[in-house]
DNA sequence: ACGAATGATTAAAG
DNA sequence: CTTTAATCATTCGT
């Protein structure tokens, strides 16, 4: 008998009619033997319950709670003293009792228990969903009828959700305006899209991989109705006739149409057959997605060649490199450009001066003038960014071409507050990104560099690199890579110009707030001078909110290092500035937002030739050099010359001109989470020769360290008074290592500081235990955001990678991926109580295993380096290298869901009861 | 309330 | 897995 009792309780609930146990059943009625059954089960429970610990107690309620049956759990609870001690604080109790307040129809009674605690996020969805329905079940009963969805929704948006139960994080339904415009112009050219495409597309958009699908196939399907509704197409005219100008630019199928007509976006490429090979525009791009939105675009160019180019909409942007000279002017290989249309974006203009062309392919640089539109006020919201990919100097030197419409003086710089107005006599050879108005005309024709280009001006004493890639979406908020100009030893006073960025803006989120936060964390220690020049570099983490813990140390307490990873910021920023005076960095410190892929020594991928790849900091005195990956797309990278040093030769980043890859998802990819310390022998510089460089590609930073190379997980000292968990508290979890990942012997010596990687080799070898299945989802997701699982796959690459980040504050929508293997628990989102629009993805992967990331937490202090790259991603070359990571982002991006206010369970009545309670 | 627009989901078919 | 067709769900304007 007890072990049928046992059974049927659980199993039969749902469905009488359940053939519970078909054997039983043939003797009697299904209907009485599980009444019979739970009835027995009840009694015992009541004649035990007094004894039961709370502990206890509150099992069975989970127990009657999965099972469903309200009636037997409110029998249940009424044997308990209401007055109990047990009730209080005991969630699943409240829960309990939430239930049976709602099965009774005492809807009173279930508000004021969910206002009177504040529930653990993991409850939410549970009691989100009860509220709901009891809020419906309210109306219907007022109303006499059944509610339809609508009526559902104006019932939602008149009883919100109380804040016990919620977060308070709004949903966002539709696409943003931006990401539709780019769905349209694609579909224009072409209705099926390909994979890769799509990829694309997602990346652009800020959507996912789903989303895209979803776009596509709805659209195809809406705009097939030829016969069914005719009236449908109604606003859709203008997917065709409107937009009218990027298809041209597609596709060559069609028929080039004349754009002009169209009142708004004037798009206009006229290619002037001029000298050399004429006039002519290529514009071939596998996932080239050119778009005006509505602004205008004007390229204009004898031999202008976008592959691969990415044209997000712009404002206006104006590529002109007319000029005819020998070279085509204007090569953009794989370049993204995105503009966002911005209140005032008129002046941007990318132009090559005359002659001499801008190729961004390899090495040239493209130029960007502003033009001498007046300058207005307000962020720049432009910017263009070509994935780091692609610009590079590779011939170290870099070629400053001005415009010549624009040069002027230099007065100010930037309108940011932070940016310092570059020295008079300031070198032309500013790098600067940054189009649009805000850059008044007035500022000298720097070079522009598009970001993710490396700038090198050898020789100088100060020399400098700046490289600054952005997000892998552009759409995040621009950002702009400022260098200092050398000063040269003698020179002006060595400035340091700070590197603006404008911080990505989230759709309705205050940016703000993370932003402050970000910055705090990150420029705290920096000491006073970075923190004024350049504090927009942060990247806006947009977890932030929900994981506290996850971050920095509270704000008395700034992580002691200059080492600090922030979560995830949507954009991607590198910079490296050197101080004036000769100092050189002597603490160094990168820190990754973004997932760094880093290839293990196993491999070189680059052999670097001195000058071309080389990441060494020659740098005397103690220049540490930390890296810290923080999950989240955005790179940041920062180097600050704390204490005045001598060495003039600050830091020097080449990177290897790459092939590029021309697929423009700039992204960053981090396999390992983890900090990276270079010590650098004591007053020497600290040369990594054949070390590990740094090299962007397609928008995402490499991190290459060939083996040898010796990193010592050295504590971060410095602060004394710190804590000095820190750094890996603030990265999070280093990413589970997959079990194919290889850590580079080198490394690993250094890693077995932490103590969760049993020793150097185990941890490579050895497949970690996967407690995974411990995790809440909480707990997972806390983690989650820097490292974003481990990939149970041999190619971490991916799982590390979440893709949304880019995006992500992009969209509006909030994405959130949090199932976990089976899913269960974690089933609402909401409960997470995750923060707005952020992103995170929390899956576990197929392989739930890997996943936990807590468990390779590292202790206080010390950092811990993995680079466990996969070496896959990489190995292919310069070619296919592009595909690694570009894929990895792709994949999150599937999990990806939107957030959806609180699922609706519909029922009517009491039968349905436990479809939707059961997790 | 009503209906349109739009995104998501599901089932069936390849 | 991807596509189609059908349908549901969410928003928003009227």
């Amino acid at each position: 008998m007890a072990s049928l009792s046992s059974e049927s309780a659980k199993q039969s609930e749902d469905s009488p009619e359940e053939p519970a146990g078909v054997e039983t059943n043939s003797e009697q009625k299904e209907d009485s033997d599980p009444d019979e059954v739970s009835e027995r089960l009840l009694q015992t429970f009541q004649k035990s319950a007094l004894s039961f610990s709370p502990d206890q107690v509150a099992c069975l309620c989970e127990a009657l709670l999965q099972a469903g049956n309200a009636e037997r759990l409110h029998r249940f609870l009424c044997t308990i003293p209401p007055s109990a001690e047990l009730l209080r604080g005991n969630e699943t109790l409240l829960k309990a009792r939430a239930l049976v307040a709602f099965h009774r129809e005492d809807f009173k009674e279930l508000y004021a228990i969910l206002d009177s605690y504040d529930f653990h996020p993991g409850n939410h969805g549970f009691l989100q969903d009860l509220y709901l329905r009891a809020r419906y079940k309210e109306a219907e009963r007022s109303r006499g009828r059944s509610l339809g969805a609508v009526d559902k929704y104006r019932l939602r948006k008149k009883f919100p959700l109380p804040k016990t139960i919620w977060d308070g994080e709004e949903t966002v339904y539709c696409f943003k305006e931006k990401s539709r415009n780019a769905l349209k112009e694609c579909y224009k050219s072409n209705r099926y899209p390909t994979p890769d495409e799509k990829k694309n597309l997602a990346k652009v958009t800020g959507l996912s991989l789903t989303q895209v699908s979803n776009w596509f196939k709805n659209r195809r399907q809406r705009d097939r109705t030829p016969s069914g509704t005719p009236s449908g197409t109604h606003s859709k005219s203008d997917s065709e006739g409107n937009q009218s100008s990027e298809d041209e630019v597609h596709m060559d199928d069609e028929p080039p149409r004349d754009p002009v007509g169209a009142s708004p976006p004037l798009l206009s490429f006229s290619a002037v057959p001029g000298s050399g090979g004429g006039g002519q525009l290529i514009l071939n791009g596998t996932n080239g997605f050119l778009t005006a939105a509505s602004q205008p675009l004007l390229l204009n160019g004898a031999g202008l060649i976008l592959n691969g180019l990415t044209l997000g909409e712009c404002g206006t942007v104006t590529l002109s490199p007319l000029g005819g000279g020998h070279h085509p002017p204007l090569l953009l290989n794989g370049a993204q450009v995105v503009a966002k249309p911005g209140p005032a974006l008129q002046g941007a203009s990318l132009t090559g001066p005359d002659g001499a062309g801008a190729r961004l392919n390899g090495l040239t640089q493209l130029v960007l003038s502003a033009e001498a539109g007046p300058p207005r006020e307000g962020p720049a919201l432009d910017f263009i960014t070509a994935p780091p990919g692609m610009g590079m100097a590779s011939e170290g030197a870099v070629r400053t071409l001005s415009s010549s419409s624009s040069s002027s003086s230099s007065s100010s710089l930037s309108p940011s507050p932070s940016a310092v107005a570059p020295p008079p006599g300031a070198l032309p050879s500013l790098v600067f990104a940054q189009s649009g108005p805000v850059l008044p005309s007035s500022m000298a024709p720097p070079g522009v560099l598009l970001s993710g280009a490396v700038v090198s001006i050898p020789g100088q004493q100060g020399e400098y690199v700046v490289l600054s890639s952005s997000g892998p979406q552009l759409a995040p908020a621009g950002s702009v890579c400022q260098v200092a100009p050398p000063s040269s030893s003698g020179g002006p006073p060595p400035q340091v110009y700070s590197l603006p960025q404008v911080v990505p803006s989230i759709q309705g989120v205050p940016v703000s707030q993370f932003v402050q936060r970000a910055a705090g964390l990150t420029l705290g220690p920096q000491g006073p001078q970075l923190g004024s020049q350049c504090p927009q570099l942060v990247p806006v983490s947009s977890f932030s909110s929900p994981l506290p813990h996850f971050h920095a140390p509270p704000p008395g307490q700034p992580p002691p290092h200059q080492s600090v990873a922030l979560g995830d910021g949507a954009t991607t920023i590198v910079s490296v500035t050197q101080l004036p005076s000769g100092a050189f960095p002597q603490g160094l410190s990168l820190s990754l937002g973004g997932p760094l892929v880093s290839s293990p020594q196993t491999k070189d991928p680059v052999p670097a030739p001195s000058s071309s790849s080389s990441f060494f900091t020659p740098a005397p005195a103690t220049p540490s050099l930390s890296l810290s990956a923080g999950g989240g797309l955005p790179l940041q990278i920062l180097t600050s010359t704390p204490g005045g040093g001598a060495a003039q030769a600050p830091f020097r980043l080449n990177h290897p001109v790459g092939p590029l890859q021309s697929l423009g998802a700039p992204g960053v990819q981090l396999l390992n989470s983890g900090v990276i310390q270079l010590p650098s022998s004591p007053g020497g510089n600290l040369l990594l020769g054949g070390g590990p460089y740094l090299s962007v590609q397609q928008g995402k930073l490499i991190l290459t360290i060939p083996a040898g190379i010796q990193l010592t997980s050295l504590p971060l000292k410095g602060p004394p008074e710190g804590p000095a968990l820190p750094a890996s508290l603030l990265l999070g979890p280093p990413p589970p290592t997959p079990p194919g990942a290889l850590v580079s012997s080198p490394l690993s010596c250094f890693i077995n500081s932490s103590p969760l990687y049993g020793g150097p080799d185990g941890y490579a070898s050895a497949p970690l235990p996967p407690p995974s299945h411990l995790l809440t989802p909480e707990s997972l997701l806390s983690l989650s955001p820097m490292c974003s699982g481990a990939p149970p796959g041999p190619q971490l690459s991916q799982s590390a990678w979440s893709p949304v980040s880019p995006p992500g504050p992009v969209s509006g929508p909030a994405l959130y991926d949090v199932r976990g293997g089976e899913g269960e628990l974690g089933e609402d989102p909401s409960l997470l109580g995750l923060p707005g629009p952020a992103l995170y993805d929390v899956r576990g992967g197929e392989g739930e295993l890997g996943e936990d990331p807590s468990l390779l937490g590292l202790p206080g202090g010390e950092s811990l380096l993995l680079l466990g790259g996969p070496s896959p991603d990489r190995d292919g070359g310069d070619g296919g290298s592009a595909l690694g990571p570009s894929e990895d982002m792709d994949e999150d991006a599937k999990v990806l869901t939107q957030l959806q206010s609180v699922p609706v369970g519909d029922e009517g009545e009491g039968e349905d009861e436990e479809d939707g309670l059961g997790l």
